[in-house]
DNA sequence: ATTTTTTTTTAGATTCGCCTAAAAAATATC
DNA sequence: GATATTTTTTAGGCGAATCTAAAAAAAAAT
């Protein structure tokens, strides 16, 4: 089946709002897809009819399987394509997700499993989201919140939720990106910062708003 | 400036449709777009708005300067993604066409030059056709139709002007590809039939049909 | 439990790209 | 040069996706 471009957006969306609420709303929807409500509802009512959502007035939408389905093949060719843009063509981490937003939506299946084996079946896109396989599988990646780190154990940056510019901008100045190895050297209690060392270099200081943002990994015995 | 699919479309079809002939008409757009002639009137008047064609009603189409250039950069994208799909992604000739007229909407104007010089800033794309580069610029490539080539005289298959699956069957049959050398070893006047030699092999028999779409280039010495 | 506010839906338009049917212009034929 | 044929355009409509303004339903506040 084939889907337009628009249809396959709000899909998309329902998605990703699905992941906090798993019932989303008009609003919600017409926020993240910068529409009005009143064209929301217009396009729930046509997702309904085609069962790609469960759609009762009034009471928010929730993908079907089938939806879901849809969602993940359409995130799994976002993730790959940016994942080619970056690796392939060397674009930065900032530049790629606009480009990724059209080209998720090119049809040939062939296509995409073409160019997942083209780039090694990678498992995750340059911010370390994973990528799901042609079946639709998302490989779980055991991450935790850099906030959660305990003092003084090692951990890999796995991903980050915020790929702005700006934010990415701060992480370059810090040296920071995929796979850095970070550690917490010391909290402080009056604003939620953190003394962290990078690489094992000397100490630096960021803030809980970035740290936030940051996911990382470590083994229970990794002390160093 | 950003342009609809769909129009995008048109101006590719009327710059291939000038190749024939300098004045483009409703009718042929129509039969080369599929679609009537009454749709194809209401876009000529939009694009003639937008300058991209000069348009008079009764008296046919061309493309303005800034219409031609749309045009080479979609023929650029077009080319440049098939080039990628058989070099990169290992697809066979037939199958990339229909892949390439989604790939190239793509808008990233550095999207392309990026892919461009990551596959080498390849002069033709697999069926031979030269690439526009980024100025627009179509690189000119000598070449002259099969049929022309004198007998006994060695020639370097250099593009193909019909690149039907069917037709793809026929030249992998005979293990012809671009770049492969030719030979007419004799002519038979009653159905124009050829004799050739494929990279030196055995001599075999194409129709003219065939050679037809075959073009070659061969230097005037060159008698092996 | 009313009233107010917020959220959501309905009603009616608009733009884009396409359609069919009919009219008008250009071209070909006698 | 008048008539028939073909080509092209006009007129009016349709579905998709959007919008604004107004109505209806649900949720929050008093």
């Amino acid at each position: 089946m084939k889907y337009s471009t628009s249809k396959e957006n709000y899909i998309k969306a329902i998605y990703h709002l699905e992941q906090e609420d798993p019932v989303v709303s008009t609003n919600a929807l017409a926020r993240q897809l910068a529409t009005k409500p009143a064209s929301v509802t217009d396009m729930l009512k046509k997702l309904n009819e085609q069962e790609l959502i469960h759609y009762e007035p009034y009471k928010g939408v929730k993908l079907t399987d089938s939806g879901n389905k849809l969602a993940l093949q359409i995130i799994r060719k976002h993730r790959l394509w940016e994942f080619f843009l970056v690796e392939k063509l060397g674009f930065g981490w900032e530049e790629v997700h606009e480009i990724a937003e059209e080209l998720e939506h090119i049809s040939s299946k062939k296509l995409i499993d073409r160019l997942d084996e083209f780039l090694g079946r990678p498992k995750t896109d340059p911010h370390g989201d994973p990528i799901p396989d042609a079946a639709g599988i998302v490989p779980k990646i055991e991450k935790r919140c850099l906030l959660d780190l305990p003092i003084g154990v090692s951990a890999d940056l796995i991903s980050v939720s915020n790929q702005s510019a700006d934010m990415l901008d701060l992480l370059r100045h810090h040296q920071i990106e995929i796979g850095t190895r970070l550690k917490i050297t010391n909290r402080f209690r009056f604003d939620h910062s953190l003394q962290i060392t990078v690489q094992g270099g000397p100490p630096v200081t960021i803030s809980e708003q970035l740290a936030a943002h940051l996911y990382v990994a470590w083994a229970k015995d990794e002390t160093d």
